[in-house]
RNA sequence: UGGGGCGUCGCCAAGCGGUAAGGCAGCGGCCUUUGGAGCCGCCAUUCGGAGGUUCGAAUCCUUCCGCCCCAGCCA
């Protein structure tokens, strides 16, 4: 990746001072020379659904950190619970974290890869006394742990010689016994404060087909026992993980120690949380499979997937993520910092075109009929280096409807009876009439009279106009379906949710509108999917996979509307 | 009323005993052929509360309060 200018420039602006207590304790170790000065970071999925934004703070962490300290980041799938894993997520995965921007040559690793030594860590432990086969039922487990309150009680076969854990662990392996009938825990401290030590489960039985070794094994290590020593089979220095490992971290420690193995150092940071959606894998599972969204990458979704879908570019993701910052404390950051950052994106690399959502027809009764022209425009006034082009103007033209108002309210500086506008890099025209169907009275044509001397937008006479408008000219513009999103709640905290209800209660009816027969300019008759462009005054749009016969577009961001707001004012 | 973690502006977040960075949001203004973008300005006498130590505290001590996490043979 190239683009680490935003960090270089911070750790220039403030020498010394590390961008985050994360950086700050890595950078101690390479001064102490704890790791013999070394980085190695590693991103662990578990291959069971696909990536979302919140994951995105870990990948762009762990591999940003190798990048910045000169290391290397291992990409590793925690696949350690077979019911759960399929070889899908981990295409899914890697595809999401290619597109982030972020690569692992050849660094590609599974938990499942090391099962076997997992197991001889296991027998040693055992060996050592440290470990023991148990024989108590899930529910017996459960109540000899005790409670938050109280102490554990030993289980029963807790004293079982060394032989016969040895034995017992075979025959486990060997497939004697059936799910759940034992397990193999490490003898720690039943009456520790500490629940996670109260011998915590190491292996578990479970006669389920593996989405890699098949198969090949009846026991699986639970993810305390396979975690820590992944990391120290890899030779990770520095094993990033969620605040909420932060008390398993004794057992981490207490794993890697017992087996005297090289030992990786756990930090642990705050996930990442965003207002007005749910980022929980479970949540997300729900809206997929009960239909509230159309799939995994549906544009509304916080996924990876989704939000590519929507035209979020990862350049953007990164630097709402880098600015986000990494910390400990439970932290709902706004989306509308995400929305800041596409925007920001977007306005600099998305060409503008025009488009019509909700056409209103416009006649220019002085305009000769059968007359047409092409006007030239910029493509983005951001980046000169894009160029221009042409848009062919007539004597019938489309603009949104709500660009006329017959009664215009004050501040409404768009077009209105007797009111002069710009057609952006067209004319100056002035409405002269209004046709309304006779039943209705809705408004169904415009009536303008336009100034030849004010062609691409200028008066010679230096007059000026308050508004301008986009617009299509009707004879040209091609028909596209325009699919309009909005946040999928409506609440910051959509877990916030009525008593007998849940989050889905809170999800946002608007979220999706579809416009059938928007009109667009010419020039976008051939865009392909992923294509972005900004429509001017609208926001920013991307071709949809889904075009085939017909243009399909999704807004990604709208533009920031001032007069939406003005709007807003007037109504308190 | 077991243990762990966290509390600095509406949302993030610097700060590490020397007198509250920055971003987003918001609010004014300038500019503008996108009511976009850009530019300028404003926006924490105060750091969860209360005591204490100190010449000096967001930073140290005491105590109280609040929020999150842990009782999966999930990760």
């Amino acid at each position: 990746m190239s683009d680490n200018d935003t960090t270089d420039a911070r750790s220039d602006e403030r020498e010394g001072v590390s961008r985050d207590f994360v950086r700050a304790a890595i950078e101690e170790d390479i001064r102490s020379g704890r790791f013999g000065g070394r980085v190695h970071t590693r991103f662990p999925p578990e291959p069971n659904g696909y990536l979302h934004i919140g994951h995105a703070k870990a990948i762009c962490l762990n591999f940003g950190v190798a990048q910045e300290y000169g290391g290397l980041c291992n990409l590793r799938f925690d696949d350690t619970n077979p019911v759960k894993e399929e070889t899908e997520y981990v295409d899914g995965i890697k595809n999401d974290i290619r597109w982030l921007g972020f690569d692992w040559a050849d660094r590609e690793y599974f938990a499942s890869d090391y099962f076997e030594q997992l197991y001889a860590y296991a027998e040693q432990l055992i060996t050592k006394g440290k470990a023991y086969v148990c024989d108590l039922s899930p529910d017996e487990v459960r109540e000899y742990r005790g409670t938050l309150t109280e102490p554990g009680r030993n289980s029963p076969y807790r004293d079982r010689s060394v032989e016969e854990n040895l034995d017992l662990f075979r025959r486990m392996r060997a497939g004697e016994f059936a799910d759940g009938n034992r397990t193999l825990r490490a003898k720690i401290d039943m009456a520790s404060p500490n629940i996670n030590l109260r011998d915590p489960i190491m292996y578990r039985i479970l006669h389920a087909t593996h989405h890699r070794t098949g198969d090949a094994w009846c026991i699986y290590p639970m993810y305390d026992f396979a975690h820590g020593q992944s990391d120290s089979i890899e030779g990770i220095t520095h094993s990033l993980c969620d605040i909420e490992y932060e008390q398993h971290r004794p057992l981490y420690d207490w794993f890697l120690d017992e087996l005297e193995i090289y030992h990786p150092r756990q930090i642990e940071f705050a996930k990442l949380f965003l207002s007005y959606t749910v980022l929980s894998k479970r949540r997300l599972r729900i809206l997929v499979e009960q239909g509230y969204v159309s799939g995994w990458d549906d544009p509304r979704m916080p996924t990876l997937a989704g939000l590519r879908r929507r035209g979020y570019t990862p350049e953007a993701i990164r630097a709402f993520i880098d600015e986000v910052g990494v910390a400990k404390s439970n932290s709902i950051v706004d989306v509308a910092l995400l929305e800041y950052h596409i925007r920001q994106d977007l306005n600099q690399r998305a060409e503008r075109r025009m488009a019509v959502l909700d056409p209103l027809k416009v006649i220019i009764d002085n305009y000769p009929e059968g007359q047409e022209e092409k006007l030239e425009a910029i493509n983005n006034p951001e980046d000169p280096d894009q160029g221009v082009r042409t848009v062919p103007f007539s004597r019938e033209l489309y603009i949104e409807r709500d660009d006329f108002r017959e009664d215009p309210p004050r501040k409404f500086y768009r077009l209105a009876p007797g009111r002069e506008v710009r057609l952006r890099y067209g004319y100056f025209v002035t409405c002269t009439g209004v046709d309304k169907d006779p039943d209705t009275g809705e408004v169904v044509a415009l009536h303008c009279t336009y100034d030849p001397a004010t062609r691409g937008g200028d008066a010679p006479d230096g007059r000026k106009v308050r508004g301008t408008l986009h617009w299509v000219s009707a004879r040209h513009a091609v028909t596209a379906e325009v699919r309009l999103y909005d946040r999928l709640f409506s609440k910051p905290d959509p877990d916030e949710a009525p008593e007998d209800g849940d989050f889905t209660d809170n999800l946002n009816p608007n979220s999706l509108q579809v416009i059938p027969a928007a009109l667009v300019e010419p020039a976008l008759a051939d865009a392909k999917p992923g294509d972005t462009v900004q429509f001017e005054r609208l926001g920013y749009f991307c071709v949809d996979p889904d075009s085939a016969d017909k243009l399909v577009f999704n807004r990604t961001i709208a533009l920031r509307d001032t007069w939406a707001k003005i709007q807003s004012h007037m109504d308190k």
